[in-house]
RNA sequence: GGCGAGUUGGCGGAGUGGUUACGCAGCGGAUUGCAAAUCCGUGUACACCAGUUCGAUUCUGGUACUCGCCUCCA
């Protein structure tokens, strides 16, 4: 059995990852609030953990993973969101539900065996309450509110590596008065008429923010499971009461135990060396750029998954238009040798690097490895024999792993364009000016076929033209074919 | 102010107590009418200052700089 290693940021380090039940591994994933597209950096995680998710199929079975994934679906960001455009709130979430789960698909993210929505776990999230406040870790206001009491539970601030004390020296907390610490956290909120609510011991209200991953985790995964992860910007405060409320619920407010076993968190990512944000221009969405955007060329959702696979999760991650480039590259040459191979098992090498911390970056440096190896044999390099077929199906398989070279993938590889016009006509040009030794008809159109993205390649066989991953039909409209090629070609002379 | 992360060759970006990362770009050669593609060869980097060590880019301490979180933004 390979050995996972994971960075746990309970214990800051990295441990090997031992399953609670090795036949149904659980993870839970924080999801969006769903009020709006998703940017490019709710991506990151999503990817990371697919990744991580891909492994754990891989190692423990596929049907021995459990993936739960949610949506936030009652939020003030969302109420806002109704209220300005007069939309209803279902109708706004019913539809950004949708369009996450297309655009994260669109990235190569298989779907989570368990989505759950926030507002399908209600009764459950009153209950966890309820228990809360019996056991005297949470209280009521009397005015509909039910705060969580962080002095009651004595590791609060551990998996952060913050102390209430600190916290409040920092001066950045919310004094309220009816909190009794002022690090004290909403479990419940009372709903005004207008806005959306449930009925309650404590009034017509609505949850706080961090009870309902509490709730939804506790019920489909159970109260201990194996692994937690969203990205690092929720560590503090939302996964520091999550856990505070889970262990609180469940009996172990003194030890801290149960609940998740390993955290991970993603570091953010920037754009262009920069933090993504509306006022510089760099904010866009999985959305934008899949579709294109501001007059720049469509990503392929694959090329945006290479992108954020080659850096490490756990560091800051820069998009750049060079490194989208570059990967696109790649990519069209990955896929135009592996088209049509059927993938079998991956490479040891691929595992290896997975298993030590979703070292993705390591696991793409040896599909380079792999592909380098196809594409000296496929050039006729003087190299051992081996059995290319089963290095074929194995360099897939790798890339498969990492949701690269898929099927689902790889539509926009697969545009056939049609050149066969212009390889005649240069084939034609060439085999006359090897007579005339004037070539600068073939130079001409060679540079006109290379400006619109087309490859060409020349040897004594014969002219090969094939499409690049930047071609650009319209830039060969302009490409004269004269009035005489007409001639030839009735004349049965090409 | 508190907590945390980072600083690697032209760029991106892994990793390691002593030996080649890898990719892109570059350079030399083969090949080509010229190219492209491909093949062969090529670069000796690890912020700064101390310390530990036979030996540190890798461990420890400090300095500088960058960045994130502490504002229901992943």
């Amino acid at each position: 059995m390979t050995v996972i290693k994971l960075t746990n940021t309970k214990t800051r380090k990295k441990e090997v990852f031992t399953p609670i039940d090795a036949d149904n591994v659980r993870m839970y994933v924080c999801g969006p609030t769903v009020y709006d597209r998703a940017h490019i950096g709710n991506a990151r995680p999503v990817i990371v953990f697919d990744v991580l998710y891909r492994l754990l199929r891989h190692v423990y079975g596929a049907d021995h993973v459990t993936y739960v994934r949610n949506f936030t679906d009652v939020d003030d960001k969302i109420n806002a969101r109704a209220e300005a455009s007069g939309r209803s709130i279902r109708e706004i979430t019913d539809e950004t539900t949708q369009w996450y789960l297309d655009d994260m698909r669109a990235v190569g993210a298989l779907d989570p065996n368990e989505m759950p929505r926030a507002t399908e776990y209600i009764p459950q999230m009153i209950a966890m309450i309820e228990t809360l406040i019996a056991k005297g870790h949470a209280y009521s206001d009397g005015a509909g509110h039910v705060l969580f009491s962080v002095n009651s539970y004595e590791k609060y601030g551990a998996l952060s590596g913050r102390s209430v004390d600190d916290m409040i020296a920092g001066a950045r907390v919310e004094v309220a008065d009816n909190k009794r610490d002022p690090m004290d956290f909403v479990l419940w909120k009372p709903s005004s008429d207008d806005q959306p609510g449930w009925d309650s011991p404590w009034g017509y209200g609505r949850p706080g923010w961090h009870i309902e991953c509490s709730a939804m985790s506790y019920e489909l995964l159970g109260e201990s499971f194996d692994i937690h992860g969203g990205g690092n910007d929720l560590m503090f405060p939302h996964h520091e009461n999550e856990i505070a409320q889970s262990c609180c619920a469940h009996g172990h407010d003194h030890d801290g135990g149960g609940f998740a076993n390993y955290w991970l968190h993603n570091e953010m990512l920037q754009v262009e060396g920069k933090k993504m944000s509306k006022s510089l221009g760099n904010f866009f969405t999985v959305r934008d750029l899949l579709d294109g955007h501001d007059g720049m060329a469509s990503v392929p959702g694959e090329v945006i998954r290479f992108v954020f696979l080659s850096t490490h999760y756990r560091k800051p991650m820069d998009w750049t238009a060079e490194k989208a480039e570059q990967a696109k590259k790649t990519l069209w040459k990955w896929r135009s040798f592996s088209n049509g191979v059927v993938a079998s098992k991956p490479s040891p090498e691929i595992v290896k690097a997975l298993a030590d911390d979703l070292n993705t970056h390591d696991a793409l440096s040896e599909l380079h490895r792999l592909a380098s190896n196809l594409d000296a044999f496929e050039n006729g390099a003087d190299m051992p024999p081996f059995d290319v077929d089963a290095a074929y199906s194995e360099f897939v398989a790798s890339a498969n792993l990492l949701g690269l070279l898929t099927p689902e993938l790889g539509r926009w590889a697969e545009e056939a364009v049609d050149l066969s016009v212009f390889s005649m006509l240069l084939e034609a040009y060439r085999s006359r000016a090897k007579e005339t030794k004037d070539f600068s008809e073939v130079d001409s159109l060679k540079s006109s076929l290379l400006a619109a993205g087309v490859e060409v390649r020349m040897t004594k066989d014969g002219v090969e033209l094939d499409a690049g991953p930047n071609f650009d039909a319209s830039k060969l409209e302009g490409v004269g074919i004269p009035p005489v090629f007409d001639t030839w070609k009735q004349g049965g002379l090409l």
